[in-house]
DNA sequence: CCTGTTAATCAAAAAATGTTGATGTATTGA
DNA sequence: TCAATACATCAACATTTTTTGATTAACAGG
């Protein structure tokens, strides 16, 4: 765990996290934790437009949070689960150390 | 955990997951990680403007995952605890269930 | 006091995001 | 083959974010 975080592993948080960064977003996935549902499933509980829907749920691909799964004439949408791992890791990743030792000096700082 | 999100919790999490959207203030977490650091530290290591820095400084405080303390004419950044755990909770709220049921019936979707 | 330093704030410009309504495509069932 | 449905995509627009370059305030040391 000491290890500094590096560019590709911070590019990536922030990939993460802004795909979850719009409550509309955040109300998809929390729809989508018992299971797949279909866009219009979605639309109906969120009162949302469809093309507002579609845009977001392919932010929330892009991101690799969800898979879609097409079936007929309907898309199915479920979470990815190891993409929650990954969040998981993302956030323990930008958690304080416990301090080992101390940082400050007595006074000063950009000496 | 059974529990529906309610819209206050997802108001919040998209709150928090908005502050780490960006990769600049995941690198700012990531510096103070070990500790508290004042905007000019900050500053050098990550080559950025001042007045931009302060920018997202600002935003990762009102989203509370920052403190500052002022000290003579430094201002030191350091991290909140308990917005972490409160991040932490976020991921967990948003992580798919293990499934009880089955959801999806034979065919059809919208009925 | 005067000067240099640290950092917040502000306004203007630039860039990225989100919304809306329209159009296009695939699919199903009559 | 036709009409209806589900969904993606697109262009235009609105809104929000981010960046930049001043300006300003607070402080410390001479």
């Amino acid at each position: 765990m000491p290890t500094t975080a590096s560019t590709a592993d911070i590019r990536r948080s922030a990939r993460l996290f802004h795909a979850l960064s719009d409550e509309t977003r955040v109300a998809l996935i929390a729809m989508l934790r018992d299971g797949e549902r279909c866009v219009c499933e979605l639309q109906d509980a969120l009162g949302a437009a469809q093309s507002r829907l579609s845009f977001h749920l392919k932010v929330l691909k892009d991101a690799g949070l969800v898979h879609d799964r097409k079936d007929g004439r309907w898309v199915y949408y479920s979470l990815r689960r190891d993409a929650f791992v990954e969040m998981e890791h993302a956030v323990a990743g930008l958690t304080p150390r416990r301090r080992a030792m101390p940082v400050r000096q007595a006074s000063g700082c950009c000496n």
